[in-house]
DNA sequence: ATGCCAACGGAACGTTGA
């Protein structure tokens, strides 16, 4: 089973990369974060076509998150227990599902934006209510993996310059420290190979030459149960989809289980 | 070659992202 996820920066926008990319990869699941569009404008037609289910949850201009399958799409929950709200709005920032027999969530965490901000609060809040919301997945036999835009770098070998970012978000200790909560309910990081370069870069900032100058972060990640790690028969993040028009800033990452 | 920001809503440009 091949299992995927990709932040694709709007799914409107992004719709016709994404089914050539389907073509190509032929992924069974897909956790698609940053969709950008509401529910009722999710275009599960184009996708029935190309042979996949969508469950989505989206706000409309901002978030949204889904998953698609050609396994089984079932169970779906959309939002995590007890997941805090910003600014009064509960938004579209997680979904699970259960597919061809492994549960997966798509989670898109909130940005942070900066240290002293609200929104970083908010962030650490969201990482408390993920932790005890897939307690029980992590500890179950049920392949499980929590799949998304982690917006944290866990490393200092995650980012392109600690020195650029100091002071910034996504390589903060309260945030590793919220990360490596999740991880220690029994999910480990799903480490990818990079096919190119020496570390698996999953964005890059569309200004600046970013890209070709591979000034990269890894923060789109699967932690996953043991169930899920054990079957990993290899993982990479495919960085050819971030190459030329109308790419999103984010690559996929693609995990094939052997199940 | 991978190439200098993109998408959204709404109809100009401010907001968001990481």
């Amino acid at each position: 089973m091949r299992v995927a996820t990709w932040n694709i920066n709007s799914l409107k926008a992004r719709l016709e990369r994404l089914l050539l990319w389907l073509e190509s990869t032929e992924p069974d699941v897909v956790c698609l974060q940053e969709l950008k569009c509401a529910e009722a404008d999710v275009p599960a037609e184009a996708l029935a076509a190309a042979g996949y289910e969508i469950a989505a949850a989206g706000d409309g201009r901002w978030n949204g998150v889904a998953i698609l399958s050609r396994v089984g799409l079932a169970d779906v929950q959309r939002g995590l227990d007890s997941q805090p709200a910003y600014d009064g709005q509960v938004e579209s920032r997680a979904i699970a599902a259960t597919c061809g027999g492994v549960r997966v969530w798509s989670v898109y965490v909130p940005n942070g934006r900066e240290v002293d901000h609200p929104h970083f609060a908010y962030k650490l809040a969201f990482f408390d209510a993920l932790a005890e919301t897939v307690k029980a997945g992590a500890a179950g036999k049920v392949p499980f993996a929590v799949l998304g835009d982690f917006n944290v770098c866990p490393s200092d070998d995650d980012i392109w310059s600690v020195e650029e970012w100091a002071g910034t978000t996504h390589i903060t200790k309260p945030e590793r420290d919220a990360l490596t909560a999740v991880e220690s309910i029994g999910l480990a990081d799903v480490f990818p190979r990079a096919l190119k370069h020496e570390w698996p870069f999953s964005y890059w900032d569309y200004r600046n030459l970013d890209f070709p100058k591979n000034r990269g972060l890894r923060i789109d990640l699967a932690l996953a149960n043991p169930a899920f790690k054990t079957a990993v028969a290899d993982a990479y993040v495919d960085r050819n989809e971030r190459k030329g028009k109308g790419a999103s800033d984010h690559a996929p990452l693609v995990i094939d289980l052997d199940l």
